[in-house]
RNA sequence: GCCCAGAUAGCUCAGUCGGUAGAGCAGGGGACUGAAAAUCCCCGUGUCGUUGGUUCGAUUCCGACUCUGGGCA
């Protein structure tokens, strides 16, 4: 592995991150270019095929510039989570480390590089769909009281930390345990043994607040002369069900009225507009309260040279 | 010009049978190890349009005025 990051010259990896609209994409590109390194992609929506302007995924012109890695992977009808994505990460380190180039991450998507940064490790057997869908058609016809209180004997350590109203996640956490046979602690345990998979080194982007809203609101306006309404014409005729991962990015759902000719395209765009600020609120507390960021301001952005601050 | 209905938190509105007020959204903070661009938790003092009157006390009742809708001329 040392021997593998000498070809490179560095012996960390950085990982750009930040609240959408930030710039992690025009940085990361330069610092690619930099450190001779490629770029991986930490983003839930941009492996989406088809989907490409509403997730500001770089555009040809900038995946010319620098090659680019776990992009365009599916169709939006397929599901994907964590624990795929960083196995799917994992395998691609190693690939360039093994032609000796530095591995750029670059996104927004604060529960993968979490799961990077602690190397989280996953288990392999894949979660029980069928079972899941049991527990949902418990809770859709009794409440949330019976499988809660599940969740609870299964793994008192869940009533602190999973909220009762937070039914999704009671669902998959019930899911989760019953398929695995383990309780979080067991889980957080276990998947922790390793350590780290590979040193990496966090970097956020920082804007003042306002600033950064303003370059949200600018940026889903360029978006929709990019095209966003063909691509949320494209997700809306392939009818996929809500809880589809795909369904989830901002910047269709919200569009879908207007396509249904139920709202007007401008109540529409502020919606848009509005969750996208929303997210970009909550992306910062996830990287506010990782471990070890490195916070750019944005005044330092334009000439800022990751390959300063890595090792 | 006349009649009616409004005027309360950044926005939409609820409410106070008279004792200075509360929801949703926005905004802020937070959680988050298998859907995460998802999901969930916490945070609400604002001359209750202006001005007189009644009252121990008015945002609440009465009058006038201003503004905004709607109707009639």
């Amino acid at each position: 592995m040392e021997s593998i990051f000498e070809k490179t010259g560095y012996s960390q990896i950085p990982i750009i991150c930040g609240p959408t609209a930030s710039g992690k994409t025009a940085l990361s590109i330069r610092a690619a270019k930099k450190l001779s390194g490629e770029i991986i992609c930490c983003d839930s929506m941009q492996i989406y095929k088809h989907l490409s302007v509403g997730t500001a995924k770089p555009t040809e012109e900038e995946q010319k510039e620098v090659p680019h890695h776990l992009i365009d992977l599916f169709g939006p009808e397929t599901p994907f989570n964590v624990a795929e994505y960083i196995d799917l990460a994992y395998s691609k380190i190693e690939e360039l480390l093994g032609r000796g180039v530095l591995p750029v991450f670059c996104g927004g998507t604060g529960q993968y590089v979490k799961a990077l940064q602690k190397g989280f490790a996953f288990d392999s057997a894949p979660i029980d769909r069928e079972r899941e869908e049991a527990i949902r058609r418990e809770y859709e016809e009794k409440g949330i009281d019976g499988i809660y209180a599940r969740l609870i004997t299964l793994d008192p350590s869940c009533e602190e930390k999973i909220h009762k109203n937070n039914t999704k996640r009671v669902i998959h956490t019930l899911a989760l345990l019953e398929t695995l046979d383990k309780t979080t602690s067991e889980i957080h345990e276990d998947s922790t043994k390793e350590g780290p998979r590979y040193p990496f080194k966090l970097f956020a982007i920082d804007w003042p607040r306002d600033e950064l809203y303003d370059r949200i609101d600018l940026r889903v306006d360029l978006m929709l002369k990019e095209g966003i309404l063909d691509e949320a014409r494209y997700l809306f005729d392939l009818s996929l069900p809500e809880s589809c991962t795909a369904m989830q990015a901002i910047g269709y759902k919200e569009l879908f009225p207007y396509i249904k000719g139920e709202k007007d395209l401008s109540e529409c765009v502020d919606l848009l507009k509005q969750h996208s600020r929303n997210y970009a609120k909550r992306q910062l507390t996830w990287f506010r309260h990782m471990d070890d960021v490195t916070w750019i301001s944005s005044s330092d952005l334009k000439d800022y040279d990751i390959s300063l601050y890595i090792k």
